[in-house]
DNA sequence: ATATATTTTTAGATTAGTCTAAATTTTGTT
DNA sequence: AACAAAATTTAGACTAATCTAAAAATATAT
């Protein structure tokens, strides 16, 4: 057996070795991201080690064995879903659901989370636009840019976003930049950086830099 | 805060109570209930009567207090909603959901529940046939009879069951019985106790007296 | 290259929930 | 009413997950 506490420090082994393009993880990263103590991490890393979920040599961080890969991907999987389940059933916002798919993540019921992926009609993408692994545990592949990264009156579709906080996302619900909108950046200012950025063909707004580092786009 | 545990504990006080009408719930009968030993059930009520969720004096079992039994209602409800989801929207058997509605009872969010309960429509029975108490705790008031006590030819309505395990439940799917069907007595055999029952007006079937029991139905 | 700062691990405690075994209270029977 | 049986509680211990404080390892900077 699992526990709801090894899934969470899983899933986030998995999180944080993917932004790292593959690197490994340090106690003290898990222990933000965990909301505890590195001396808690390391005791908790001992055991993972120990049940062979993750590959650990003492002071050199973490990464995923298969079997504990094979486990973060399913909890990502299950979150997923359930926010796709969130917002397209139940009609709540990108910027509400976060909280409760971290406790339905945890369900355990194979049955249950095929059906739901059925009744949801097997989204590919979260509300985010982050990608559902199947029930195999492989992901959609994508291969998205930043919008900060996109040269001048080039036409773009929002893909998705690489920061989940509600604030931002509510930022982004009052500029209505959603998922699916086409975005032409025409200008950045040397002064503050901020880009003019037409939206859905029609009106100009004016975003920050940093909002443009967290919008992820393709061509 | 209320924990896993402790919210588990106050809805099973709350269901023997109801099943016995009112009165205390014992020890023996809570560790049976809780898969745990009357020990470990001792400690917990200590620690439930401190939180002021149960009126406790030692030997003489518990009852719920207003603030347990609202804790209790709670996870019922929210039991019960996600019961009728797993059926109505997931295409589950009734005999299917228990393990898994004990796990979703538990999702603390409000608002999740409010949702659930509009994208259900507002359901007042579960899929047993259970009332499903309102978001402040109040049931749907029902009066239903054993189809034991039910006299010879007096057409009813199925209305729920008492017993839940999945092998009763698979057992009445067999002999499709299900909510909302029409019952006739017909004959109780001296010999066996099984009774002769006209089903929809159309078939006659045989069921034990154990069977006839657990049904509950309605003039 | 060595001292200092940072990160990580270990040691020892704590809390929630459980257990077994022993003690206590209640119940039931003569 | 007194004693045996049954139910319940207490005592003491265990596990999982956490903590603080101290020790050890690694990284950094002159």
């Amino acid at each position: 057996m699992t526990s709801f506490t090894e899934e969470n420090y899983l899933k986030i082994i998995y999180l944080l070795t993917e932004r790292h393009n593959g690197n490994e993880v340090s106690t003290n990263e898990l222990a933000e991201h965990t909301q505890t103590k590195a001396a808690s991490v390391s005791d908790m890393l001992r055991k993972l080690a120990e049940k062979n979920y993750i590959n650990y040599r003492k002071y050199q961080g973490v990464t995923l064995t298969d079997d504990g890969q094979k486990i973060a991907l399913s909890v990502i999987r299950k979150h997923r879903l359930w926010e796709v389940f969130l917002v397209e059933k139940l009609g709540f916002g990108w910027d509400e659901i976060h909280d409760i798919a971290e406790q339905l993540e945890h369900i355990d019921s194979k049955e249950l989370t095929k059906r739901l992926d059925d009744f949801l009609e097997n989204p590919q993408f979260d509300p985010h636009g982050d990608p559902i692994p199947d029930a195999k545990g492989k992901m959609p592949s994508v291969s998205y840019q930043k919008l900060s990264d996109i040269p001048l009156n080039e036409s773009v579709v929002m893909m998705g976003v690489s920061a989940h906080s509600p604030a931002f996302l509510q930022h982004l619900d009052k500029l209505q930049i959603t998922l699916g909108c086409v975005l032409k950046v025409l200008e950045v200012s040397q002064f503050d950086k901020s880009y003019g950025i037409l939206l859905d063909e029609k009106n100009t707004i004016f975003i920050s830099h940093e909002v443009a580092r967290n919008l992820l786009v393709k061509a």
